[in-house]
RNA sequence: CGGGGUGUAGCGUAGCCCGGUAUCGCGCCACAUUUGGGAUGUGGAGGUCGUAGGUUCGAAUCCUGCCACCCCGACCA
């Protein structure tokens, strides 16, 4: 472990990258595009993982799963959908190796061709909408509420860790609905609980919005996002809710019988959300000393760091230490005691904040003689002196995490704030992408044109139409055309 | 996939132009002194120089292919 992170400001991706290995969260693999996840690093997924879990059945989900390959033939039976993931796809061809003739190794038997080659999936809507076809006949089937947690693979030219990798883990919802103003409900409903997570978990407010034609799901007659703002003041999406309409239920000929004797396709959606998270949790709140991690999906969410000479004294400090240890522990708070002789305390201190532990307790000999402890806050870098027999340790220490849960949420949302610009001249439009960044609310006149043409001129693209829009005439920013409302433009990850 | 760059010990690097088996720092191991913000000293271990070929008496160094990573484009969660 080197000391030292590039400084954020001076070059933003080279701090991610540095802070994404630094921070022991994942690193490059063997195979091009794909990354290793480590174990600290996958901690925090798996708390994600939880929380989304315990939501997605509390609204009534269940989890199942699907294969990881997909005949190629089921591909194509959407047509905008193979449109848009056909150029990403990695293809299984052969199912046999044999030893080389050289005998340095092993080669591909050209005798072991598939009948039909596979496809590693990109996602599952079309293996999933071929075994729905099985699985409703009547409207008493119906809703079917499935989610699968899976791997997916698309071959990306460009990939970065987290942010965009070749294979990354996700959860895919995937229902099935009688009715289009049901898909519709759910669609938003998943919507909301993708923002709830994002907000109350990852402390990272989010405009839910609608994407446009241009920026849609291969596949969907709507799509539904949530849109999060880094530090850099690019915008990430974060998530995705989309309503199927019944295309997928046609082009897999999933029908059921209705209540009044008819027979309908049925209307679908799906949703998801990737490891794709963790870049938007990195790069929200971070800073030059590390990772800042908001305490409901951080491992560790309390350190206690013994400073001490002898072992004598390490024995009374961990005799002390241990007391707060079960105390905490008892009131679900996650705290690790390091009393590792192997490194300093100063190194432990500098470590524990490159790894983004909301607090840390120091206790040393000094502490001992008058019954304090010194509390460090990860996000503000302040430092306090608790007098134990003041405080109760336990309850204190919960209520600052809260406070830090909540301080970390508003520094992102006054950030976004002061990112977010109105603005109404092209010229404005312009200077704003350029020199500040962030979010600009603009007027557009709706035409997919306008906005290849704006992406083309600024690399802006429209992040999303938000759903609290409000009605406002004005003139499109770049032709001047009619315009209802303000849209979201931002460069984007 | 186009244009540019990089690849040398676990990590970061010097050496490459001008060919002669590799420099320095961090980390690692041992010992001593240290310990309230990444300790210091002394000694030590660790190398297919990305990879496969070629040129040469001899290649980290020159040539070719391949692989990976980074930056900029096109594409994208």
């Amino acid at each position: 472990m080197s000391k030292g992170l590039p400084k954020r400001s001076e070059d933003y991706s080279l701090w991610y990258n540095e802070l994404v290995k630094k921070a022991d969260l994942a690193e490059n693999s063997a195979v091009r595009g794909c990354m290793v996840i480590k174990p600290y690093g996958y901690s925090i997924w798996e708390k994600m993982q939880a929380e989304l879990d315990r939501m997605f059945k509390e609204t009534g989900h269940t989890n199942a799963y699907f294969p990881l390959f997909i005949p190629k033939s089921y591909l194509s039976k959407e047509a905008s959908h193979v449109e848009g993931f056909a150029k990403e796809c990695a293809v299984v061809t052969h199912y046999r190796l044999k030893n080389s003739e050289d005998g340095k190794g092993v080669v591909v038997d050209p005798e072991a061709k598939l009948e039909e080659e596979l496809i590693v999936r990109p996602t599952s809507e079309t293996v999933i909408w071929s075994t729905y076809k099985n699985w409703i006949q009547s409207y008493r089937d119906l809703p079917l509420l499935v989610n699968q947690w899976a791997n997916v693979v698309r071959w990306e030219m460009r990939t970065r860790l987290f942010l965009r990798t070749a294979e990354f883990l996700w959860q895919e919802g995937h229902t099935a609905h009688a009715t289009k103003q049901e898909a519709i409900d759910e669609t938003v409903q998943m919507l909301n609980v993708y923002a709830t997570f994002a907000e109350s978990f990852m402390a990272l407010p989010v405009v839910k919005g609608v994407k446009t034609p241009n920026e849609r799901f291969a596949g969907a007659e709507d799509t539904y996002c949530i849109e999060a703002m880094m530090q850099d003041g690019k915008a990430l999406q974060a998530g995705t809710s989309h309503f199927l309409g019944q295309n997928f239920a046609k082009a897999f000929d999933v029908k059921f019988a209705t209540k009044e004797g008819g027979l309908d396709h049925v209307w679908g959606t799906s949703w998801g959300v990737s490891t794709r998270l963790m870049g938007a949790l990195i790069m929200a709140h971070s800073d030059d000393n590390g990772l800042v991690l908001p305490p409901k999906l951080a491992p560790i969410q309390v350190v206690i760091v013994p400073i001490f000479k002898s072992d004598e004294e390490l024995d009374s400090i961990s005799e002390k230490a241990k007391e707060i240890v079960s105390k905490l522990r008892k009131l679900g708070v996650s705290v690790h005691f390091d009393h590792r002789d192997t490194h300093k305390p100063g190194w432990k201190f500098a470590e524990y904040e490159l790894k983004g532990v909301p607090l840390r307790i120091a206790m040393g000999p000094r502490d001992l003689e008058n019954n304090t402890i010194e509390l460090a806050r990860r996000d503000t870098l302040t430092k306090e002196t608790i007098n134990l027999n003041e405080i109760e340790i336990d309850s204190f220490i919960v209520a600052k995490l809260d406070e830090i849960q909540t301080a970390i949420y508003q520094k992102a949302y006054d950030f976004r704030t002061t990112h977010t610009t109105e603005v109404n001249s092209w010229e404005e439009f312009q200077d704003v992408i350029e020199n500040k960044g962030g979010f600009v609310a603009a007027h557009w006149d709706g035409s997919s044109e306008t906005e290849d043409k704006i992406k083309e001129l600024t690399k802006a693209t429209i992040r999303c139409v938000p759903l609290d829009q409000k009605e406002e005439d004005g003139k499109c920013v770049l032709t001047g055309n009619a315009s209802k409302g303000r849209v979201l433009f931002a460069r984007a990850y």
